[in-house]
DNA sequence: GATAGCATTGAATACGCATGCAATGATCGC
DNA sequence: GCGATCATTGCATGCGTATTCAATGCTATC
């Protein structure tokens, strides 16, 4: 019988010879709800606190198949609106003892190495952010039992569920907004072309224009790529367009690609807004409502899309099988600031959107 | 002999039987560097691609002893210079091979829980940003050889290992440059009392000053808690308090309050920068560098802090044992920008800082 | 007082992979 | 052509825990 190396750190079995009882009893005081008896948890409990004895998550999930991390697929910190999501993410996971494990990948990118790198860790669930996904990921997370949710992202037909608000309404009420406030020549700026969220919210806008007679050639697109410095060269390339008159209004499809477009014809055209030129953006981070944007906005409402993906995942139910292609999209909210000047005649600074 | 139960996903002796050999060579031939022959290794790699087999690094984990997982605790993820920080550790620990385990506490709290939690997933190593932590953690860690850094913190006679700014040095640099503009009169917002960031920069500036004949009663000092917020309140406090004359420069420790106290002291106040009052923060975050702030600052080394962070963890070569209570401070530079007016006869825009 | 039922416990095993060791076959040098 | 060396390979085992199964002792019931 060989000698036990001493290691460094302390295991069930260490904890079990102190406390005199069997290793099983060790892995029964850390279970809840296993058949144990008080005294002899507590017995354990101490041995194990003399020993610094921590329980091995990974050994155990070697047995239990679950190892209670989730994987977060990130293309975008840089947009203030993921960080929030994240933190929402992280936040409520560790409430309900999981962990999230982060991975990076470019903006609109494929993400299907980050997903392959996530199933190695045997992750229990997914959430994708920013990133694409093909079918053929999509397919081996459900052979696996692995649930996947998109996150403010949706991929028509897809396989895949996702959490989102309802974007082509979502535009319809800035184009409404805009259009209450007597624009007549509009612009927008359009976010990653890859992506259905920035398509669909300005599909939203230019419905709603057009539905009150905005003709075609008073809209310019400009494309932002989602990015703050993307929406400055976007607003220099607009704002240079000599040849058309400087439109009313623009709508950037998110926050902080309003943002650049604010602070481009502030500082650069000295433009004064909404006097000048009115601007609405779409996501309602934090920094848009400080003064210096004071930005007109539909707000996402991130604690329930949050709360939503969660409850795709299913957590406290693993066995239940995936539910495929899920979508249902969340209304948003209208927030009426000082970017677009209010009609005098209504007071009414929020509405909810109406059904798309 | 019972029959093997199907599983859902394929394991290594699944490939083997597939491929014809055994499952040692099944994880030789995912381990580079092992002894295989390439015609086989082809011959597994073919057969676990026809599985969709991925190996299970929780099981192999198990007996390398690496999982090469790094926790990292995040205090405050409203401040966007720790946003920047993880975006940097999380690309930087991937091209390395490694994951990041995100844990969130509560900004400047003890970070004991999340250290904890962190074991029991056997990580690589352990970041910890603005929190706290307790000698007996540091012990804990270092019984169990576990590294662990703190990054942008430093807790004087610790163990631990800390990556961070020349804080005192940063701080003298902005009362050098408030000075240089020609400010008489001083205030000062500090961040989280309970770090030592907070207070070195505070130091720096205040020694600075004092050196010029500056006297105590020109220094007005406010606590703005590190957030924007927290900033907007203080600034109102630092401005109703009209019994003294208003201060003719601030600094705030760090970018995002300065930010705030911008907002607040010109749409508020309806002060002018720098032309009522002069501003300066700490970090250089992005957001600082728009036109909307353009605001004069220290600039963090964020790339040399992090690849200083992840040297001191030793990732490639975790046998060494682990060094205590390293403390290199970086050498910050000085940003200047709109928020400090130039002096004239000197077109110098920037300047390394001098040791403290 | 006897027995069924229950709570508690320990022994043994499985989880999926990495690795030490021995065995095999091939290559090389003389 | 023969022994030695080397590259490959498979077998067996260990990593730390959860869990099944059987054994134990105890309580409650009639």
């Amino acid at each position: 019988m060989p000698t036990r190396i001493r290691r460094s750190r302390a295991t069930s079995f260490d904890v079990a010879a102190l406390a005199g009882v069997s290793q099983s009893a060790v892995s029964r005081a850390f279970t809840p709800g296993s058949s144990i008896a008080e005294d002899t948890r507590e017995r354990v409990l101490d041995a194990a606190r003399k020993l610094n004895y921590v329980p091995n998550s990974i050994a155990s999930s070697l047995t239990t198949k679950r190892t209670n991390i989730i994987a977060l697929i990130l293309g975008n910190l840089a947009n203030p609106f993921y960080v929030q999501a994240l933190h929402e993410f992280s936040v409520r996971l560790q409430a309900r003892g999981r962990q999230v494990l982060i991975f990076t990948v470019d903006p609109g990118a494929e993400s299907d190495d980050a997903i392959m790198r996530a199933l190695q860790y045997q992750i229990d669930g997914i959430i994708l952010t920013s990133a694409q996904i093909s079918t053929r990921m999509t397919a081996i997370c459900h052979e696996r039992g692995i649930p996947i949710v998109l996150f403010n992202r949706y991929i028509p037909g897809s396989d895949a569920s996702g959490v989102r608000c309802d974007n082509v309404a979502g535009g319809r009420l800035i184009g409404e907004t805009f259009l209450a406030a007597g624009a007549r020549t509009f612009a927008m700026m359009t976010g990653d072309p890859r992506g259905t969220t920035s398509q669909d919210r300005v599909r939203g806008f230019v419905e709603r224009l057009l539905e009150d007679g905005v003709k075609r050639n008073q809209i310019v697109e400009v494309a932002g790529g989602s990015t703050y410095d993307g929406a400055v060269e976007a607003t220099r390339a607009l704002l240079a367009a000599q040849s058309k008159r400087r439109p009313d209004a623009l709508f950037a499809v998110n926050d902080i690609m309003a943002m650049g477009a604010m602070d481009t014809m502030r500082f650069e055209y000295g433009l004064r807004i909404p006097d000048d030129l009115m601007v609405a953006g779409f996501d309602d981070i934090p920094e848009g409502r400080r003064p210096a944007y004071n930005l007109t906005t539909v707000r996402q409402p991130i604690d329930r899309m949050v709360e939503e993906t969660l409850s795709i995942l299913h957590l406290d139910d693993p066995h239940r099988p995936i539910e495929r292609g899920i979508d249902r999209p969340i209304q948003g909210e209208l927030i009426w600031r000082g970017t677009v000047p209010q009609p005098a005649r209504t007071k009414k600074s929020t509405r909810r959107a109406s059904s798309a």
